[in-house]
DNA sequence: AGCAGAACGGAATAAACCGTTCCGTTTGCC
DNA sequence: GGCAAACGGAACGGTTTATTCCGTTCTGCT
């Protein structure tokens, strides 16, 4: 029996572009977003649940990816590479290096960078280019961060690795729909940024920030329970 | 129907440590107290992982609940009854209605209570005496919310949605030693409150609070995304 | 026109996991 | 001694998952 391969439909014909190779293209980038999509929204997600979400079959994954590790690990690399490009395109446009940071905070929230390195961390074994990029990465967002206490602009107990903690709490907000998400995590942000805020009559804030080794506990499989 | 033996309760605690009948009353705890942890980390933990962080063989645990569902319910119940405790116990105690709420949020953070009713929804079916406790409890953070909004001490924008927010964003601080989480915790409730309180200045929140229907879309399971 | 092979969809497979049951053993109480 | 509550953990069936495999479609090239 024959079956006839009905070509998924695709809302919007993509063009010209037609052929297997117009469409290896286009699964290309469906793949990865699909993957991206649905692994921020469960870590542990099934390699078919993406193949699913993207619209292609399994075979079109294992293609491209030797495996579901190996993918994982592209997602975060790409992650950690996004991440750096926000920070270099904030770390000097601003004049004030307070708006400079809060939008610096605000382009890696919006492109939900930080869940896809660190919620992700402990599903695969990282790799050393993951970690240079990491550290690349935290450079970056500390100099964003210093020029702004160094103004003045933050109450005198914030701290460099409080940056990474308003992440990991915007992070958690997270709406089945996207833009609603974004506009709420935009509404906390908002009230966080204003409360590291340097003013007058400020109680000191009753407990320190976490140290650097803290922050990496979370590189670490976080199975580690069980066995 | 057969009656079960009362034991002799012998006189005030530090009974016969090596009875079956205190390893008993000792497993009922470390059950449920294992179960809290286990899940707390990871909401789909197995059953035998719970078991082995209490130090049980399985059957303790299924000897006390027909199952997992079960179990799910009742810590989810112990929650909310834990929420409306810490609820009842700060909505008056306190003399200014500011540092009330602040209290009562750091109450509710610290008993971690928020994550057993949220982020344990939709891995079981709701009973109706939950959706009783989740009422009762909104209506009870929403009085304490509501006489500190009324005092002025709120910038004009706040809302009582934000405190469930609040929530959210303090139980996704999680880290491996239990005491330092709580006091990160209150360090970033202290910034978090800082930026919910009326000052001079203030712009404008950027985005409105969540509605209380999309707060109560969280109840519903969050795998609808296959099948 | 016709062929080689890239690309694909999806069934097949084998291993892992998970909730639950079952059984043999220990232990306190009469 | 003997009964039953309580327990540990192996066994079981069902489901899930990553990966492989095979037959099919279609493109680029000669």
């Amino acid at each position: 029996m024959s079956t006839p391969r009905e070509p998924k439909d695709p809302a919007g014909y993509a063009g010209p572009l037609s052929g297997r190779r117009a469409q290896a293209a286009r699964n290309d980038h469906a793949i990865l977003s699909a993957a991206r999509t649905v692994f921020l929204q469960n870590p542990h997600a099934s390699v078919a649940a993406v193949a699913t979400a993207a619209g292609v079959g399994i075979s079109a994954l294992y293609r491209r990816y030797p495996g579901k590790e190996q993918l994982l690990q592209k997602l975060c690399a790409d992650g950690l590479r996004t991440f750096i490009a926000v920070a270099e395109q904030h770390s000097d446009a601003q004049p004030d290096p307070f708006t400079a940071l809060k939008e610096f905070v605000r382009g890696i929230v919006d492109a939900d960078v930080h869940a896809l390195t660190v919620k992700l961390a402990g599903t695969f074994t990282p790799t050393p280019e993951l970690g240079e990029l990491s550290a690349r990465a935290g450079t970056l967002a500390q100099e964003i961060f210093d020029r702004a206490f160094e103004a003045g602009a933050l109450r005198a107990d914030a701290d460099a690795n409080d940056i990474p903690m308003i992440f990991e709490q915007l992070t958690a907000i997270r709406f089945r729909d996207e833009a609603r998400t974004a506009a709420l995590r935009h509404r906390y942000l908002d009230v966080l940024m204003d409360g590291l805020r340097s003013k007058q009559g400020a109680e000191a804030l009753s407990a320190p920030p976490p140290s650097s080794e803290e922050l990496g506990e979370r590189w670490i499989a976080s199975d580690a329970v069980m066995d």
